[in-house]
DNA sequence: AACATAATCAACCGCGCGCTG
DNA sequence: TCAGCGCGCGGTTGATTATGT
């Protein structure tokens, strides 16, 4: 319960670490592993608090930290796992081998936050910025939004990220509205909806409704339908859960303990390595086929993509062996 | 070239959880 | 059951670097 006392110790060394004080550390745990980290640091001579030397091992001595830019695809893997758990990035790191928890919320507040603002999507909600009001009137961001797929071209396995869902729900509010208002209005909807979101990326890629394993066909046919059997919001979502989409779970450190890996929540599914009898091993722990609405039940909050992922789930799964 | 501002990221802080005696 | 300890996590800070004026 009581916080730990360790970093109020005086004497203690804060700041930057020196190449002095890395080499201590590295040698240390490359001898005897990092053990109990309040009583490493005076084993390894160092003049520092032990959660200071885990912060220093985990977030940049690592043997298995990957340097270097964030590519599309883990940045995709990022925007769409910050969806499903929020500012869960422990967990998020679990899923994005050699990279940190804190390397990845770093790279969220500095890159990814500012540019789904940009493309007018709330970076918390992953709902896109705008109300059902006033529709018509985002038409920029919705444009900007419909190209976010086109820039970050991405992997065509992904069937369907969050944007892409923002995309739906913003179709879908736009056609309520003018569903709602009843008008013989001149709006284009067919027309407007390829313009928003391109030709061949968000629609053509959108399964049928009526038959989510056929992936050939799309809702441009939308006009052939009555407005009100169109696909909603809830529906769609169940086609971001292509279990292939996301990595597998795998451990942020090869040192790490098997208490450390306890802490990741999907104790259930998970396989530990013993790393201690081959400590050269990539400790890692699977997550076989684990249907996404399992992980939702774990880790995600109390977010928008909870309730919806709680009503899809409560259907029949499409994905589910 | 000098300064101001923005961006980046390593490191710190404090909270809460799980374990143990 | 409860309190202390150890640890991990998420939020925040601040030093450094990059970019703009």
């Amino acid at each position: 319960m009581g916080r730990s006392p360790c970093c109020d110790e005086s004497g203690l060394k804060k700041g930057p670490w020196t190449p002095e004080e890395d080499q201590k550390l590295i040698n240390h745990i490359r001898k005897h592993g990092h053990g109990s980290w309040r009583a490493l640091p005076k084993q390894a001579g160092l003049n520092r608090c032990g959660k200071s030397c885990r912060l220093r091992w985990t977030n940049y001595l690592r043997p298995d930290i990957k340097r270097g830019n964030f590519t599309a695809e883990e940045e995709q893997t990022i925007i769409n796992l910050h969806s499903l758990l929020g500012n869960k990035w422990s967990s998020i790191a679990g899923h994005l081998p050699g990279r940190t928890d804190n390397e990845i919320k770093n790279y969220w507040n500095t890159h990814i936050r500012k540019k789904l603002i940009q493309m007018g999507i709330d970076p918390v909600t992953h709902r896109p910025r705008t109300d059902h009001l006033n529709v018509l009137a985002a038409l920029p961001q919705l444009l900007a939004a419909a190209n976010f797929n086109n820039l970050l071209n991405l992997n065509q396995n992904i069937q369907l990220d969050a944007t892409s869902v923002a995309k739906a729900q913003l179709l879908h509010s736009m056609i309520q509205v003018l569903s709602n208002n009843n008008t013989s209005s001149s709006f284009d909807i067919h027309h407007t909806t390829n313009n928003l979101f391109g030709q061949s990326s968000f629609l053509e890629n959108l399964p049928n409704i009526e038959n989510p394993y056929d992936q050939t066909q799309g809702l441009s046919h939308i006009d052939d339908q009555p407005l009100d059997s169109f696909s909603s919001p809830i529906r769609v979502v169940a086609y971001q859960h292509d279990q292939n989409f996301i990595p597998p779970l795998i451990s942020t450190s090869p040192d790490e303990s098997k208490e450390t890996q306890m802490m990741v929540k999907n104790k259930e599914i998970m396989k530990y390595n013993d790393h201690t009898s081959n400590p050269s091993s990539t400790s890692t722990f699977t997550q076989d086929h684990q249907p996404w609405c399992d992980i939702i039940d774990d880790e995600a909050s109390d977010s928008y993509w909870k309730e919806i992922i709680e009503q899809t789930c409560s259907e029949p799964w499409p994905f589910r062996e």
